[in-house]
RNA sequence: CGCGGGGUAGAGCAGUUUGGUAGCUCGUCGGGCUCAUAACCCGGAGGUCGUGGGUUCAAGUCCCACCCCCGCAA
């Protein structure tokens, strides 16, 4: 089949490098626009594109593809288009110009945590199951019927941005089996339930603010949540103190009490039960253990976090 | 040329303003104490102070260049 592919992070990777693979034919790789990126403000080309120019691939980066991309698109005349975190929506125009459709490659497993962070938001809730789900895509956003599921019970110690990585990887297989069954006729779409949906919204910097009457398993959730992105901190200092790794604790004190401080890490009383924070960054230094950490930065039992 | 922080023992840091033979916490090795211990006491090993130049009687500390790491902003 020739297969146009539309993603931009690294989580659409795998799924782009898995179509390379396969004996179908990539004709073209939609990605978004290389944007000023890192220190010095260098543009910078998402990770989908650097893949596919390594394979001489011909990339489209339009602004919006259903504004300026639609004519490029129905050019590659593709039978499929597959979509992995692309970031942008697609109109019915461009949806109509794959002869089979447009599969996409959903990371939660829906209807559950609809919308662009799908993982974090799994994490942030405490979700025992995560997963991946393949879906033709419809003209809603991540509406369109189910094709292929993998769940997998949640490592509660993984942060964002590796259970990303772990599901980037899920997701690449699931759809060289997705497209597999959509070509033998095994795999056969299945509505949502809408009465069991959710959609989850974009994660927004403020949401790193970290509120110590919360459980000490929802303060734990939410700093791997957020990690790598927008990242949970406290006033520290001059700047914050980036919280990067932590888990529920035993312990209890007045919320934002610091009640342990060593070699343990810095257990934090919350609302309830407490949060070991195993791992964090202060403000010009790098990512490190919690325990390292404080053998040059002690901080005592009692102080208080914001 | 977007703004800024930092590179000193295995780890995390202080020391740089006022140049003068390198220090703290932890780890590690050996010994001691203890029913016992992530406890305590004693002792030891371990550092070309990011790299290359320069100034100086003397440079971690001052000057110049370069490399690497990180935060903000996007």
């Amino acid at each position: 089949m020739k297969i146009v592919f539309m993603g931009t992070p690294d989580f659409a990777v795998p799924s782009l490098q898995a179509l390379i693979d396969s004996p179908h034919e990539v004709v073209g790789v939609f990605t978004q626009p290389d944007r000023p990126k890192g220190r010095g403000g260098k543009v910078q080309a998402s990770p989908v594109k650097q893949l596919a120019v390594r394979h001489g691939i011909p990339v489209f980066q339009p602004e919006r593809i259903r504004r300026d991309g639609v004519e490029d698109l129905r050019g590659l005349a593709p039978d499929l288009c597959v979509t992995a975190a692309f970031g942008q929506i697609l109109s019915q125009e461009v949806l109509d110009i794959p002869r089979l459709g447009t599969v996409n490659v959903h990371a939660s497993l829906l209807p559950r945590h609809r919308g662009s962070a799908p993982i974090a938001w799994a994490i942030l809730q405490g979700d025992a199951e995560v997963g991946v789900t393949t879906m033709l895509t419809d003209k809603g956003i991540d509406t369109g019927a189910m094709l292929l599921k993998k769940s997998l019970p949640r490592d509660p110690a993984m942060t964002c941005g590796e259970l990303t990585e772990v599901l980037s990887r899920v997701g690449a297989s699931l759809l060289m089996e997705t497209l597999a069954g959509l070509e033998d006729g095994t795999v056969k779409p299945v509505p949502q339930d809408e009465s069991r949906m959710t959609y989850d919204p974009m994660l927004k910097k403020e949401m790193g603010e970290i509120d110590w009457t919360q459980s000490g398993e929802a303060v734990a959730n939410r700093i791997l949540a957020l990690n790598p992105w927008p990242g949970c901190s406290v006033p520290w200092g001059e700047g914050r103190l980036k919280l990067l790794r932590a888990a529920a604790a035993e312990g209890a004190g007045q919320p934002g009490e610091v009640i342990a401080s060593g070699k343990t890490g810095l257990v934090v009383a919350c609302g309830e039960g407490a949060v070991a924070v195993t791992q964090l960054q202060a403000p010009g230094g790098k990512a490190m253990a919690a325990a390292d950490y404080l053998r040059g930065h002690p901080i005592p039992v009692g102080t208080r976090l914001a």
